[in-house]
RNA sequence: GCGUCCGUAGCUCAGCUGGAUAGAGCAACGGCCUUCUAAGCCGUGGGUCGCAGGUUCGAAUCCUGCCGGACGCGCCA
């Protein structure tokens, strides 16, 4: 169900029936206050202006030919040329029945585009850290969104699994393996691993040229070089996936396309470049010089994309994916989750990319910044002694203090039970804080505001979850299909199934703009509508009118329908009970 | 120096393409559990939307300048 959209034709048929011009904005939104109804248009003043007409004239003439029978009880003008529309109770409950008897929550297909997703892309040289928690968990629920609406979505794993930080590692891993150690227990410990072949490279006698002689051969293909880097990349990626399973993310090794999926294609692309005169040489480096943004002397920026050395760099490997994306994979969007100060590398290299024809006109490359987490003092999220805080530790953290704040809770659950709705609690409420916050820049990471519980949290959203399922439960099998009418009469009712049809909305905007917190937000109005209906509007107590109780039956069933698809899509898992 | 992002209640944050008296949560205060899970509900207080101009019927939102912060700017990613 697509509220807006529904108003949004209505009106401008309307415009178009009034002789407007047909580029006139169509200005729908919600009403701020519920004395200007539940939507309203507020196109009248600035149309008056266009057609040298009083306001109010012309907001009389739109509400005289907008067709609005079937869904508004009352359409009315106030103030300039405010128009305020209040949607029928009939309606609506119409339109949440049809939800109610729909799978997909009455809400269709989108025409499908193919949309290739870059998110988490973690570094295998190290251990995951809290600096991937962000393109991770906001890259996936906007992955789930769009499939959900119907695009066809690739998935795309950049991991940084090459370049000269490995042969460093894979002289140190040489090392260990010649002393008999085995590669799983030598990399068990990420960090400590990176630590120590750092500490070799940078003062151990002969150590760095070892390093530097096994990038050359592993970029050149060396056997044993390569497959001491396999044995290596392996166990990193099982690093991460044990992440991605404790965080509940989709993402899968079909779906990593690491730096070094590229390598072959790199020679192609400086050739590309180089044929078209866009590349040229400059202090023995390869460089595309672009005037587009040129600072205040004309002097244009400088984008290199092959060092003096001939080796390649993240400049000539992010070209190289925007040809495999927008040529193979056949991307009409490619959206990118990395950390905002990537922001002018990714506008410089969709300039490239586009001067070159990697790229089509129609094609769009879209960053999707976001900023650093903070610790509470607003510095960076580091450990009490500075170092970074592993992702796997801060998932650990998450679950433990869940598990104490249940254990002061009297519950009758199983030890399983608990420790099954602790897991779901503590991660669901580290993943929604960071979910909920639009913010491009830092964010604040509290482990007291996530894990209070209370206000706008994951657990309060799982607790509504559990309150309407107990209820669900305790009225036996309702048949969501029954499809009877429904009866809206007391105001909770009519605000829950107002928040109900405008789920799509958020959806919709979601997919759009690649923010989640707008669904958060959504949710959490919704869990609010519902808690307040909840309070207000009995089901299963004595003295409830049998289709009062139906009617409620079915709000409560589409209300469980669509928090626990919208947790779902932003990879928060719900329960039965807490 | 140039560029990007940001500045909204004590704190954490919303505010969609400009719209009516700027909203939530936390914290503070006051009510509500014999009845569907009180991790809840209802209510009260709290704001020169960084500052100053401009655009217009109307600006937190758009433009300019300044102040303050974060980040970035030729061979790391």
């Amino acid at each position: 169900m697509n509220m807006h959209a529904l108003l949004l034709d209505r009106f401008s048929e309307a415009l178009k029936k009034i002789g407007a011009d047909e580029n006139a904005p169509v200005p729908i939104s919600r009403s701020t206050k519920p004395e200007f109804g539940d939507y309203q248009f507020n196109g009248a003043m600035a149309l008056a202006k266009m057609l040298k007409q009083n306001p109010r004239n012309i907001a009389t003439q739109i509400v005289d030919a907008v067709e609005l029978d079937d869904v508004a009880s009352k359409v009315d003008i106030a103030g300039p040329g405010f128009i305020n529309i209040h949607i029928s109770p009939e309606w609506l409950g119409n339109a949440v029945r049809d939800i109610a008897s729909s799978p997909r929550l009455a809400i269709h297909p989108q025409a499908a585009q193919t949309v290739v997703v870059d998110y988490s892309a973690p570094n295998l040289a190290k251990e995951m850290h809290v600096g991937h928690l962000r393109s991770t968990i906001i890259g996936d629920a906007v992955v789930k969104t769009l499939e959900f609406l119907g695009h066809n979505v690739v998935r795309q794993n950049h991991m940084g699994d090459w370049g000269t930080q490995f042969g460093m590692l894979l002289a140190h891993l040489s090392d260990k393996l010649a002393a008999q150690e085995v590669a799983e227990t030598a990399l068990s410990d990420l960090e400590q691993f990176y630590r120590e072949a750092k500490v070799r490279f940078d003062g151990e006698q002969g150590f760095a040229d070892r390093a530097r002689d096994y990038v050359v051969k592993l970029q050149s293909g060396d056997e044993q070089c390569l497959k001491l880097w396999h044995q290596f990349i392996d166990i990193s990626i099982a690093h991460s996936e044990e992440v991605y399973e404790k965080l509940h993310v989709t993402l899968r090794r079909k779906d990593i396309m690491g730096e070094s999926a590229y390598n072959d294609d790199l020679a192609n692309v400086i050739e590309a470049l180089k044929s078209q005169g866009l590349a040229v040489e400059d202090q023995g480096a390869q460089v595309v010089f672009l005037p587009e943004l040129a600072d205040k002397e004309g002097k244009p920026a400088a984008y290199i994309v092959q060092k003096s050395g001939g080796g390649y760099l993240y400049s000539t490997t992010d070209l190289a994916a925007i040809r495999h994306r927008c040529g193979t994979l056949g991307a009409d969007r490619t959206l990118i989750f990395t950390d905002a100060r990537q922001a002018l590398h990714f506008k410089q290299t969709e300039l490239v990319a586009r001067k070159a024809g990697f790229m089509r006109d129609d094609q769009s490359y879209e960053h999707s910044p976001f900023g650093m987490m903070l610790g509470k003092d607003g510095k960076p999220f580091k450990t009490r002694t500075g170092g970074t805080i592993k992702l796997a530790e801060l998932l650990d953290e998450a679950v433990q203090r869940a598990t104490t704040l249940l254990a002061a809770r009297d519950n009758a659950m199983s030890d399983e039970q608990r420790a099954d709705v602790a897991k779901k609690v503590g991660i669901g409420a580290v993943k929604y804080a960071d979910l909920s916050k639009n913010r491009t820049t830092d964010y604040i990471f509290d482990w007291d505001t996530m894990l209070s519980f209370e206000g706008n949290t994951a657990p309060y959203l799982q607790y509504a979850y559990t309150r309407v399922k107990s209820i669900l439960r305790k009225a036996g099998e309702h048949s969501s299909s029954k499809s009877e009418s429904i009866a809206l009469q007391q105001p909770a009712e009519i605000a829950l199934s107002m928040k109900l049809v405008q789920y799509e909305d958020a959806l919709l905007s979601v997919a759009r703009d690649a923010t989640p917190h707008v669904l958060c937000s959504y949710l959490y109005d919704l869990a609010s509508a519902f808690m307040s209906f909840y309070e207000a509007c009995p089901i299963l107590k004595a003295g409830i009118d049998e289709t009062v109780k139906q009617s409620r039956l079915t709000l409560a069933t589409v209300t469980a329908h669509t928090l626990k698809h919208g947790l779902d899509l932003l990879g928060i898992e719900t329960m039965e009970h807490m």
